[in-house]
DNA sequence: TAATGTTTTTAGAGTGATTCTAATTTTTGA
DNA sequence: TCAAAAATTAGAATCACTCTAAAAACATTA
């Protein structure tokens, strides 16, 4: 666990949303101006693989990065492309029952319209 | 309707699998070598757009895209990261049902182990 | 503590997938 | 048949991300 690893861990802790590498970059560049961009890849690729953190795939744009913690699935807004998370413990296990095949995981995004949005509208 | 529109969209029809968008520029030229990577994109994204194929995201390399029909879901094999469909009819409304809010779609990627790698391992 | 090897970081170049640009061609429609 | 709109082309550009090689940090053993 170097410095790095701990800074971008906390800004993802810390972070009220799904924040992409770029965004990470750039937070952890204020408290630690000499960090590199390929860093903050290589952590968050291994912080992803060891289950610490969540890498969230956005269709079209730059992947999401969110702490780890209990499983979720994602909604997204076809609007402004906000994420929001969704809880769907049934689904996991649906899912096993009906494929009918040992299944390792899955990915699930919901398309809709967020509140904000579909208030403006 | 372009010729090159109607190239492109007989070769997904006819293929037997999911089709990179550098696969199906190969194919295109073989019968029409003018066309260009730019085109088959621009077919590709309008054809998706106008929902007559559909583009499957995959993890870490590039979508593909298969001709339209009726709605599923994939499998993707953790080993040889071939696509397979597979349909879960109840899967929409219930997503519908639990998430309590108007939704416009959403993806699923299913992670397993092809038969073909099973059978290897 | 010194010497050594391993891991991580850094800066910047490189890559792969996709989009953009600007010139040309094709198509559409008055 | 002419003008306007849309699609195509080649190649440059962009974006997100990975790789490389050298330097720095860290750990391990002597």
């Amino acid at each position: 666990m170097t410095k790095q690893r701990e800074l971008i861990l906390q800004i993802l802790n810390h972070a009220d949303r799904h924040l992409t590498a770029d965004e990470v970059f750039f937070l952890a560049k204020l408290q630690m101006p000499s960090i590199a961009m390929a860093t903050v890849y290589n952590n968050l690729n291994a912080m992803t693989e060891a289950g610490v953190i969540r890498r969230v795939h956005v269709d079209g744009s730059a992947d999401c990065f969110e702490k780890g913690g209990e499983a979720h699935d994602h909604l997204r807004c076809d609007i402004c492309g906000k994420l929001a998370n969704v809880s769907l413990p049934w689904l996991s296990e649906r899912l096993r029952q009906t494929v009918g095949k040992e299944i390792s995981g899955y990915e699930l995004t919901i398309h809709y319209i967020c509140p904000e949005c579909k208030k403006r509208a």
